[in-house]
DNA sequence: AAAGAATTGAGAGCAGTGCTCTCTGTATTC
DNA sequence: GAATACAGAGAGCACTGCTCTCAATTCTTT
């Protein structure tokens, strides 16, 4: 049966911790090195092992089962992800509001390009029979759209943010849902500009998913980096964002 | 080895034929009910065999193998969007494109939420190592983009389509691209107009993805009819319909 | 240092999968 | 009625996830 991970100790690891973490890292490798050749559904414990030089049973001592490796994959995806967004948007000025929302969307994209099978995994249909556990991804899982939002609360701080375009009346317990979120992520904005914000955020994964899924026609667009800035520069609109 | 569908023979069916497109309409249905319950990876021949009471290599007399089952089940579920969102759209005078566009997309996210797994076969992560063959999907797959457009055009050629928002500039080769789409499907709307079509159907697309695959928090929103209706006339706006 | 306990990997095994092949009985066609 | 086409059964191969047992190694405790 596998071990837990030991709880904060304050000692060192010992070399037999140090050597099941070893492994244990040789197995998240191995696995998304597999999961960029074959996809998420495709993930095999036994392959895995094979790669790892191990018989198939073995790798059952470090890993619970298929999906806890699916798991360890996941948060090491949404941080992945999370770095990427996090270090395109703090390379603009932090006044930059409109460029940092231009780079934390290419951001997505790009990794999404680039790491088609993991971005599946992400935003894709959800493997079957598999539930991620919310305490183990929700705080990487939510990691762009904080930042999203981090960059929208800094644009209406600074006077910044302009609605435009229609702004249809918020129903009561949207705005209480909407409310909720803005208390607990400790936002300035308003009600009505959060809730663009999150059609901003899943527009931008739909563009990026009908990308990377092949939604779009083989070849009805070659312009693909040319319409997703124009989308993105839209979307910008539709948050408020300066031009 | 499986027989190719008779090639449109004026002759009126055999017995053995009318038997043979029952077994595989059988086959088709017993198949959506298993993509229903557990989902596309877990789609087996042999449980499908097992429910039409008929031993494994018998459906192999009918289907070719797992992913012409796919292709199946595929076509099926984009008929089925397709004839909803037709549906609810005709439902309302041709006119009020407000309304049809409403309609639309309330069609596409009770579709996805009342089949989960039929849209995530559609729009979902692709199942891996199958590619949708593009001469059996093409057409029926473009349904839901082309009531959209056809929904936008006729606003366009009634004069109630006006530009809101920013209209960022089309760079060349994407304006060439959404040029042959416009001569393709002979739509009056001018590039600028296609361009915000794509985004809103993209962005559509993403809202209801984010729902039906979870991605937004577990109880983060309680009123998602609300959020939906919201997102829906923010994109009306977007696509330049009126309010 | 010796004894006991924990951990590790190997190997066999079970139930399931996709798919192929061969064989037999039946239905259709000539 | 004979020849043919077809449908289904059954065995079999290679693969999967996962469990169980057993032996070897390593750590911990006395």
């Amino acid at each position: 049966m596998p071990q837990p991970a030991p709880a904060l100790s304050l000692k060192p690891p010992t070399p037999r911790e140090r050597a099941r973490a070893r492994t244990i890292r040789d197995i998240v490798r191995i696995g998304r090195e597999h999961l960029a050749l074959h996809g998420a559904a495709a993930l095999s414990l036994r392959a895995v092992a094979r790669d790892l030089g191990v018989v198939s049973s073995a790798v059952y001592r470090y890993v619970e089962n298929r999906e806890e490796l699916l798991t360890l994959l996941l948060v090491d995806a949404y941080n992945e992800l999370g770095d990427a967004v996090d270090a395109a948007v703090e390379a603009l000025p932090q006044g930059d509001f409109s460029g940092r929302f231009a780079a934390l969307g290419v951001a997505v994209r790009n990794w999404a390009l680039r790491e088609p099978a993991s971005y599946a995994l992400l935003f894709g249909s959800p493997v079957p029979g598999y539930q991620a556990p919310a305490e183990r991804t929700s705080g990487p899982g939510t990691r762009v759209i904080v930042a999203l939002m981090s960059v929208l609360d800094g644009a209406w701080r600074a006077g910044s943010l302009s609605g435009a375009g229609p702004h249809p009346a918020l129903a009561v317990p949207l705005a209480a849902d909407l409310a909720k979120i803005r208390a607990e992520m400790g936002l300035a904005v308003p009600e009505a500009v959060l809730a663009r914000g999150a059609l901003v955020w899943t527009s931008l994964f739909g563009a990026v998913s009908f990308e990377v899924f092949g939604q779009y026609g083989a070849d009805t667009f070659a312009a693909r980096d040319e319409l997703f800035a124009h989308h993105l520069a839209v979307l910008a609109g539709v948050a408020g964002l300066p031009t």
